[in-house]
Order: structure tokens, then C-alpha cells, then sequence
DNA sequence: CGTACACCCTGGCCGC
DNA sequence: TGCGGCCAGGGTGTAC
């Protein structure tokens, strides 16, 4: 489900109800998501304050204050959710995909519900983050320095890749994924084939930009809700409203002046959104 | 080595 | 109304 603004978003939902608050007990109702949890996962948080909440990539970091970081990964589907002393779980969620639930201290609980399982979780000691398998060899944020059209010259340099396969590599740009690599590849002008190492460092700028642009856009809009995402205390995203390009296959190209429509194709088994005209 | 593809899983939607 | 087929925001392991 979430890209980088989504995840965002459920951290900023999060951060107030579980900063500064002990998890009085943990308890997983299956042995594993898409992975295997940690040994002794329950043990080893329960009894643990919580410290801050962090974001790297699509990664939700939770520290604790047993110097160990809980890291979740939200696959397609998952979902948290704070449901308030008395409070009911949301009834757009399906029980039997409550596979986490957090008791806090403050009397608020917070489920992890996730129908289709891709999403997992993790322990690592929050003093050697960077070793854990899952983040590294994470490339650059996209909203933070590192991310240039000077590291993609770099790291693009002797690849054979289409450009819309290489922003949905985590070792080249860490958070994006289908619907932003869209959006931002048609806001670029690039079209999604393009070979990646054959655009301009000019061009590489555009992108750069349009990246950054898209993603802090959705991160102010609450992240985008397709299907059955919704930030942590139920509040929907409202960025899908903004697509240019993703889902909207024979839809007019909202470029003035272009009389084209958006086409579909599929790309490493993805469906790629553009516009024939506009991105060459 | 890099790239391509299958796969993990459920649910919603579409067409028949 | 029921059912099969297709599609979905991700990441990994394996095969070339």
C-alpha cells in the first residue's frame, strides 16, 4: 500500500499517542507476516518505553527505550490504528487481519491489520540501525541532500535500465514506488522507458526537482487513499485527487494544450502511466 | 555481475 | 447472484 508519504503520514498519526509512552504488552496472532518476527518479539518490547518515531524509505522506526528499534514495513496492505480507551476498532477493517496489537500505557491501543501479509516487522539496536538487513543499502531520502542529479549520474552510469524501473530501485532513491515514480516521471516530461543512463544531467535536474516536489505535495495532503488506506487515527489522504497520470488509463492529458490521452503499459510486471505526447 | 521474473496473500471489481 | 479472471500502493529470492 504506502509509498513514502504514507508512511509519513502514519508516523505523524502515531508520534502523539506512542512518544513518551510504555507498551504494557504486545501480542501477535500469527507467527508471521511476510517474515518470521523477531525471537521473543512480545518479550523483548513489552515493558519498553517508547521513545521517538522515525521514518527511513517506506520503514517505520520506532525507538525504544531499550536501545532497540522496532522497524515495520506496511507492504500493500497494512494498516495501523489507535483506537482510544472504550474505543472500537474501525469497522472498514477486517478482525481476523489484526495481527499486532500494542497495549499502551496511556490506556490507547494500536493495531496492525494487514489482509494481504507483505507487510513484516523487526528488532535492531537502534545504536546500528544502518546494519540491519532491511535498511541497508538504502539509497538517499528523496527530500534530503543526497539525493542529486549528481548521485543519479553516478549510480545510473553503466546501468541498462529504464528509468522507471530505477526509481522504484530502494538502492537508488529510498521511499517511491508506482504511483509517485508515475506522477513524477510525467510532471519530468521523461517518458518511463527511457534509458536511464542516457538522460541529461539537465534533465536529471527536472527530475530531481519533480521528485521532491511530488513527494512533499503528498506528504502535505495526507499521502493518497486508493483503496483501504488511512492515516493512523482514521483521517483519509487526499493526494489521489491530484493525480496527473496514475489510474487514469484513456483519460485526457491534463497538460494545456495536449489533446493526448494516458496510456498504460506494463513494466517489470508493474503498470506504468504516461503520457504519449507529453514525455519523451 | 546485472536484469527479469515468479512469488508471497487477500480482496475488490469487472464481465459473462 | 455467482463465479472466474484480472488487478492492486512492495520486496525478496531465484534463474538466467
Amino acid at each position: 500500500m504506502p509509498e513514502l508519504p504514507e508512511v509519513e503520514t502514519v508516523r505523524t498519526g502515531l508520534a502523539p499517542v506512542m512518544e513518551g509512552v510504555k507498551i504494557s504488552a504486545a501480542k501477535i496472532n500469527r507467527p508471521n507476516l511476510r517474515f518470521a518476527f523477531p525471537p521473543d518479539f512480545c518479550q523483548r518490547i513489552t515493558g519498553a518505553n517508547v521513545l521517538r518515531l522515525h521514518r527511513r524509505a517506506k520503514y517505520l522506526l520506532i525507538g525504544l527505550s531499550t536501545d532497540e528499534t522496532l522497524i515495520a514495513h506496511l507492504g500493500m496492505s497494512g494498516r495501523f490504528s489507535i483506537i482510544a480507551p472504550g474505543a472500537e476498532p474501525p469497522a472498514d477493517t477486517n478482525p481476523a487481519h489484526d495481527h499486532v496489537i500494542f497495549s499502551l500505557s496511556n490506556q490507547h491501543r494500536i493495531i496492525y491489520n494487514d489482509p494481504r501479509r507483505f507487510g513484516f516487522m523487526d528488532l535492531a539496536p537502534s545504536h546500528a540501525l544502518e546494519a540491519n538487513r532491511f535498511l541497508a543499502g538504502l539509497g538517499p531520502e528523496p527530500l534530503g541532500n543526497h539525493f542529486s542529479s549528481q548521485w543519479l549520474k553516478e549510480i545510473l552510469a553503466g546501468k541498462s535500465q529504464n528509468i522507471k524501473a530505477a526509481l522504484l530501485d530502494q538502492r537508488i532513491v529510498a521511499g517511491l514506488g508506482n504511483i509517485y515514480v508515475c506522477e513524477a516521471l510525467f510532471r519530468a516530461a521523461i517518458h518511463p522507458k527511457t534509458l536511464a543512463k542516457r538522460i541529461s544531467e539537465q534533465r536529471l535536474d527536472k527530475l530531481v526537482s519533480t521528485v521532491r516536489d511530488v513527494i512533499a505535495k503528498a506528504i502535505e495532503a495526507g499521502g493518497s487513499t486508493l483503496r483501504d488506506y488511512a492515516a493512523a487515527d482514521g483521517a483519509l489522504g487526499y493526494f489521489q485527487h491530484r493525480f496527473a497520470v496514475y489510474g487514469r488509463e484513456n483519460q485526457p492529458c491534463l497538460n494545456e494544450n495536449c489533446t493526448s490521452t494516458i496510456k498504460r503499459i506494463v513494466q517489470s510486471g508493474r503498470s506504468s502511466f504516461y503520457c504519449p505526447h507529453c514525455q519523451k
